[in-house]
DNA sequence: AGGGGAGTAGTTTTT
DNA sequence: CTACTCCCCT
C-alpha cells in the first residue's frame, strides 16, 4: 500500500473511489497518468480480476505505456486488462460479432483516404462534380454525422440536414452518404466512424451481446474524456449501465479535438446521468516551473467556457518564456536550431530532452533543414505516417484483398499495379458487367474471355489465379510467408527494386521495412494468431504516434495535436502568427478561436523548464511570400513572464534548398468507370443455401433462380459465338441477358 | 494502354 | 511549391 504515500490528498481520493461514478479533472502536468496506473493497480491488487476491467485511451501508445506500468506494479496480471483505444477495442469487438450486423469477421478497415476515394468514385458514377462535392468535405459531413450516431437514412429523413445542405448548395449529400455507406457495407469494409457506429448498433440491436459485455467489463475506465464524441459516450455508457463503475479522466481545458466530433457536452451530460457522481480534482502541477504553469493560466482565463479551476505548482519560478522574433520563416528555423543547440551545450542536455511543436505539419521543413546543418538529429512525428505511403498501401492493398476479396477500393487500387495492361476501360466494362449480370467481380474476371477480347482476357485470368495462389499461402502460413510471396509474385517488389531514383530506392526501403515489421510479428511469442489476417487487423488502427519511439536520442518535432499527453524539458512553439496559429480556418466563431486557445494552453504547458515561442515576419505559403503579424496568443500571456530574445543578425549563410531528383515518370492514377449503382429496389433475398446448377443443359423454357435477380423463366439460349447466352425474363425485372459462363444460375 | 506535358487547385488538426 | 488532373500523343 506504500504507493498511496505518494499521492497528494486529491489523487489518493481519486485512487481509492473504485465504486460508482467516478470523474476526475486533471489539469495539465498534475500527475494524471500517475493516478490511473495506481488507480487499476488498485483495483487487481483488491481482488478485482484483471479480465472486468476496461481501460480506454486515447493512442495505443498511451495505452501501451501505461500497461507496462501497471504491470510494474502488480506484475503480468495487467496484461489481461483490456486495454486500448477506442477504435481498437471496438473492432475487436466487433471482429467477434461482425455476423450480428451483416458484416464478415475479417472486415476492412478503412482509412480516411480509403474513404475519400470511395467517395471519388461515387462522385464519378452519379456524375456529380467533385468541386462542390469535394470528397474532403462530404467525407466530413458523413463523419460528422456518423459521431453523432445518425445513420445516412436517418440523415435523408432529417429535415435539418437537408435544408442546411440544400442551402449550403449541396442537395445531394444524404444521397451521396446513403450510396457510400451501402458501397462500404457491399465492400465488407467499415471506416474509422463505423467502428463506433456499429459498435453502438451492435449494442443497441443484441441485448445478449450487450450483457455479455457488460457483464465481461465490471469496471469502465475513460482516458482523454474531454475528446470523446457522443458516440463514444454512448457506447461506453451503454457498456457501464449495469455496474455503474464508471471513472472519466479529462481536462476541459485541453479538449482540442472538436473538429473530430468531440464534444465537450459529455463532461456535462456525465453529471446528469450520475447524480451520484463523484468528482475529483487534480491542481497541483507537478511538470513545469511557476512562470509557465503562471502564463498558462493567463492563457487560459481568456476562455469564457471553462469549468472553474486553480491549477498552481510549488515547483521553482524558472526561466523567462524566451520570445524569438525572426525576420523569415528559414531564419525562424536557424534560430531556433541554433538555440537548441546552445542550451544542450551549456546544460549537458539530451536531444530527447528538446521538442518542436507547430500547428500545421507543413512548418517541419525550415527546422528539418536548420537541424541538419547543424548535425542535430532529430525525428518528425505524424505527417505522413509510414502506413499511409503508396508503396505501402499498394502492399496493403493486395493483403487485404486476400483476406476480404469483396473490398471494391483495394480491387481498383491494385488491378493494374505494378502495370500488366488491364487498363481503365478494361476495368469499367468489368464492373459494369458484374454489375449487369448480377455476378461478383471475381467470377466475371474468372471468365474474363465473355467480355474482354483478345490478350487482355487471358491477363485477368492469370491476374484472379495469382491472387487465389497467394490466398491459399495465405491460409496455410503464416503472415511473413504469405506477404513476401504475394510482395514477389505481384511484381510490385521488382517494380520498386528497378526503380533507382532516390525516391525508389526509399519506396523499396518502407516495403522491406513493412515485410522485417511483418516478420517481427510473426517472430513475438506474445502473439497467438501469426496469419496475415491478424497482421493486417492489427496495422490497419495503428497511427505514427504508436510507432515505438527510435531508441535514438533525437529531437521531436510534431504538431501539437499530437503533442498531447507528452512532456519535454524544452518546448519550442513556433510560428506564432495570426492566421497561422490561431489558425485562419478557425477564426470565425467563438468556439473555434477558444479551441485554438485551448490548443496553445496544450503546447505551452508541454514544457518542464524552459519555454521559447517564434514567429516570423514573412513566410512562404502557396509559394508566395506572405507578410506575417505575430499571434494574438502572444499579446494574451502576462508580459511579466515574457523575455524578448534580441538575435544577432543571423550568421547562416543561406544556402539554396537541396532539390532532389525528379522520378523520371509519372503515374497516371486508375480511373473509375464503375457502372452507376442499380436504382432498382430488389426484394428477392437469395437463401443461404443458394447453389449454381450445371448451366450446360440450360434450355428454354426452364424455370430458374438468380442469386440477385430471383426467379425467371428462360426464354432462348444463345450458343453462338464463344460465350453461351441467356435471355431469362425474370419476375421482379424483367427480361435480361445473361452470360452463362458467370453466371450463377439454379435449375428448378 | 500508357507515357508525358501543360495547367490548376490546395494546406488545419487525426482515430 | 507541388501534387494532382486532364488531355494529347505514340
Amino acid at each position: 500500500m506504500d504507493y498511496l504515500e505518494s499521492l497528494n490528498e486529491n489523487q489518493r481520493g481519486a485512487v481509492l473511489q473504485t465504486e460508482g461514478p467516478v470523474m476526475i479533472i486533471a489539469g495539465a502536468g498534475s500527475g494524471k497518468t500517475r493516478v490511473l496506473t495506481y488507480r487499476l493497480a488498485h483495483l487487481i491488487q483488491n481482488g478485482v480480476d484483471a479480465f472486468n476491467i476496461l481501460s480506454l485511451t486515447f493512442t495505443n501508445r498511451a495505452a501501451k505505456e501505461m500497461q507496462n506500468r501497471i504491470q510494474a506494479l502488480v506484475g503480468g496480471e495487467a496484461k489481461n486488462i483490456w486495454m486500448g483505444t477506442f477504435h481498437s477495442v471496438f473492432s475487436r469487438i466487433l471482429r467477434a460479432e461482425a455476423g450480428k450486423i451483416g458484416y464478415p469477421s475479417n472486415f476492412t478497415i478503412y482509412d480516411s483516404d480509403d474513404s475519400k476515394s470511395l467517395i471519388k468514385t461515387i462522385l464519378n458514377e452519379i456524375q456529380l462534380d467533385d468541386k462542390t462535392y469535394k470528397p474532403s468535405l462530404v467525407h466530413n459531413r458523413i463523419s460528422a454525422a456518423k459521431n453523432r450516431l445518425i445513420s445516412a437514412e436517418a440523415y435523408l429523413k432529417n429535415p435539418h440536414y437537408m435544408a442546411d445542405d440544400a442551402a449550403a448548395g449541396k442537395p445531394e449529400m444524404g444521397r451521396i452518404f446513403k450510396l457510400y455507406s451501402d458501397r462500404c457495407k457491399k465492400a465488407g469494409a467499415m471506416d474509422f466512424d463505423d467502428l463506433l457506429f456499429n459498435t453502438f448498433k451492435l449494442f443497441n440491436e443484441h441485448i445478449d451481446v450487450l450483457n455479455k459485455y457488460q457483464n465481461r467489463f465490471k469496471y469502465v475506465m475513460v482516458d482523454e474524456f474531454q475528446d470523446t464524441n457522443i458516440a463514444q459516450y454512448m457506447i461506453t455508457r451503454k457498456l457501464a449501465a449495469q455496474n455503474r463503475n464508471i471513472c472519466v479522466v479529462g481536462d476541459d481545458a485541453q479538449s482540442i479535438y472538436a473538429f473530430r466530433g468531440a464534444d465537450i457536452q459529455n463532461i456535462l451530460n456525465f453529471e446528469k446521468d450520475y447524480p451520484e457522481l463523484k468528482v475529483f480534482k487534480l491542481e497541483q502541477n507537478y511538470r513545469s516551473t511557476q512562470t509557465i504553469v503562471e502564463a498558462a493560466n493567463s492563457i487560459i482565463s481568456k476562455n469564457k467556457a471553462q469549468l472553474p479551476k486553480n491549477v498552481w505548482t510549488s515547483n521553482d519560478m524558472g526561466n523567462y518564456i524566451d520570445l524569438i522574433h525572426a525576420g523569415s520563416d528559414n531564419e525562424e528555423g536557424k534560430l531556433i536550431a541554433n538555440a537548441i543547440f546552445e542550451a544542450k551545450m551549456q546544460h549537458q542536455l539530451k536531444h530527447s530532452d528538446f521538442a518542436i511543436l507547430y500547428r500545421t505539419n507543413s512548418q517541419s521543413r525550415a527546422f528539418e533543414e536548420s537541424l541538419r546543418s547543424l548535425n542535430l538529429p532529430y525525428k518528425i512525428v505524424g505527417g505522413i505516417s509510414f502506413y499511409q505511403r503508396k508503396e505501402i498501401k499498394d502492399l496493403l492493398a493486395y493483403f487485404r484483398l486476400m483476406m476480404n476479396p469483396n473490398d471494391e477500393q483495394s480491387l481498383r487500387r491494385i488491378i493494374n499495379y505494378p502495370k500488366r495492361g488491364i487498363g481503365d476501360t478494361t476495368v469499367g466494362k468489368l464492373f459494369i458487367t458484374a454489375d449487369e449480370q448480377g455476378a461478383s467481380i471475381w467470377d466475371v474476371m474468372s471468365h474474363a474471355e465473355a467480355v474482354i477480347p483478345g490478350k487482355t482476357a487471358q491477363i485477368i485470368k492469370d491476374f484472379v489465379v495469382m491472387l487465389e495462389a497467394g490466398k491459399v499461402i495465405a491460409n496455410n502460413q503464416d503472415a511473413y510467408e504469405a506477404a513476401s510471396d504475394m510482395a514477389k509474385k505481384s511484381g510490385l517488389l521488382r517494380e520498386l527494386y528497378d526503380d533507382k531514383t532516390v525516391e525508389g530506392i526509399q519506396r523499396y526501403e518502407n516495403v522491406q521495412q513493412l515485410l522485417n515489421g511483418i516478420k517481427a510479428f510473426v517472430d513475438d511469442p506474445e502473439k497467438e494468431d501469426k496469419s496475415l489476417g491478424a497482421f493486417l487487423q492489427e496495422v490497419s488502427l495503428l497511427t505514427d504516434a504508436d510507432s515505438k519511439a527510435e531508441d535514438k536520442d533525437s529531437i521531436t518535432m510534431m504538431t501539437i495535436h499530437s503533442a498531447k499527453g507528452l512532456e519535454f524539458k524544452y518546448v519550442y512553439v513556433v510560428g506564432m502568427e495570426e492566421d497561422l496559429f490561431p489558425s485562419a480556418m478557425m477564426m470565425n466563431s467563438r468556439a473555434d478561436l477558444e479551441e485554438e486557445r485551448r490548443l496553445f494552453y496544450v503546447a505551452v504547458t508541454r514544457a518542464e523548464i524552459h519555454l521559447t515561442l517564434s514567429h516570423a515576419n514573412t513566410r512562404y505559403r502557396f509559394g508566395k511570400l506572405i507578410d506575417c503579424k505575430r499571434s494574438r496568443f502572444v499579446e494574451e500571456i502576462n508580459p511579466v513572464y515574457l523575455k524578448p530574445v534580441t538575435t544577432k543578425a543571423s550568421f547562416f549563410s543561406s544556402k539554396p534548398a537541396q532539390t532532389a531528383p525528379k522520378e523520371p515518370f509519372t503515374r497516371t492514377a486508375v480511373k473509375n468507370l464503375a457502372p452507376p449503382a442499380a436504382k432498382t429496389k430488389i426484394k428477392y433475398v437469395a437463401p443461404t443455401d443458394f447453389k449454381a446448377s450445371d448451366t450446360s443443359i440450360l434450355a428454354s423454357g426452364m424455370k430458374v433462380e438468380h442469386p440477385k435477380f430471383g426467379f425467371g423463366m428462360v426464354k432462348l439460349v444463345d450458343s453462338n459465338g464463344s460465350d453461351r447466352k441467356a435471355i431469362i425474363d425474370f419476375e421482379e425485372l424483367g427480361e435480361k441477358t445473361l452470360i452463362l459462363s458467370f453466371a450463377k444460375l439454379r435449375i428448378h
